[in-house]
DNA sequence: TTTCTATTTAAAAATTATTTTTATTTAGGA
DNA sequence: TCCTAAATAAAAATAATTTTTAAATAGAAA
């Protein structure tokens, strides 16, 4: 699961598993598929650990960046968490995100572009 | 050209053309093709127009929207402008967007998702 | 088990980027 | 030239991070 694998990751890093980090993985492991914003991600861990602080959350967030265990990305002026770090498609339809696993969308992007993929964003209306 | 295509469809629709829009729509013909944030949009009119306000420029930005003139998306916590409003390939590596004009990856996204597709953002490594 | 300390946390302040409000000005039709 | 709805500029408000700092603590070492 990913969640075991971000402690592992962290462990092996050198980085303290504290609750409100873990906490916060639990979090992720849950709702990630959502891409939730910064926002929504504080509130699920507030529910279940009310002293987490925004600031704390952000940090931590920022960290399994760092790690490459999360993707952020932008939507409508918000920040996007994304929990699957393979590249695939994300359609985005307004607020809603759907994750489409098609490896040939992939492929073909990366054929025609030469370049390596992270993430496809389509916006569909 | 684009800008003309906005004057004409901005005059259809009963907007007046203002010194201020001229100007707009000047710049995002020039530099459009940049994706430029909206602060960088603020920085060009102004240098050509400096008393145009932020709120002003926008404001019309949000008009140039409303008529199907420009899309906005964001990227790093700022909004983008795309003139380019057929649908096509953003490749964006860190603050870099390449615009690419490939039908085939369009098509192949429209044929494996079933939908509409508006743009593609591609984040590459 | 206790100590130690670099790391982590929480709170608050600061920053950045919009978004809204409002009073004044003006483009363009009559 | 006049008129008025639309547009503008300035400022205030809002939203979403990002930074700063002092206090608390996880986990290694004794």
């Amino acid at each position: 699961m990913w969640k075991e694998k971000a402690v592992e990751r962290l462990r092996k890093k050198g980085y303290k598993i504290t609750p409100q980090r873990l906490k916060l993985l639990e979090v992720l492991e849950r709702i990630g598929k959502r891409h939730p914003s910064l926002g929504e991600v504080h509130e699920r861990v507030k529910a279940e650990f009310p002293t987490v602080s925004f600031s704390t959350l952000y940090s931590n967030v920022l960290t399994l960046r760092e790690l490459g265990l999360v993707e952020l990305f932008s939507l409508e002026g918000e920040t996007r968490v994304e929990v699957n770090t393979r590249p695939h498609v994300n359609l985005i339809e307004g607020n809603r995100i759907i994750d489409v696993n098609d490896p040939e969308i992939i492929e073909t992007i990366r054929r025609k572009t030469g370049r390596n993929v992270k993430l496809v964003n389509v916006l569909v209306e």
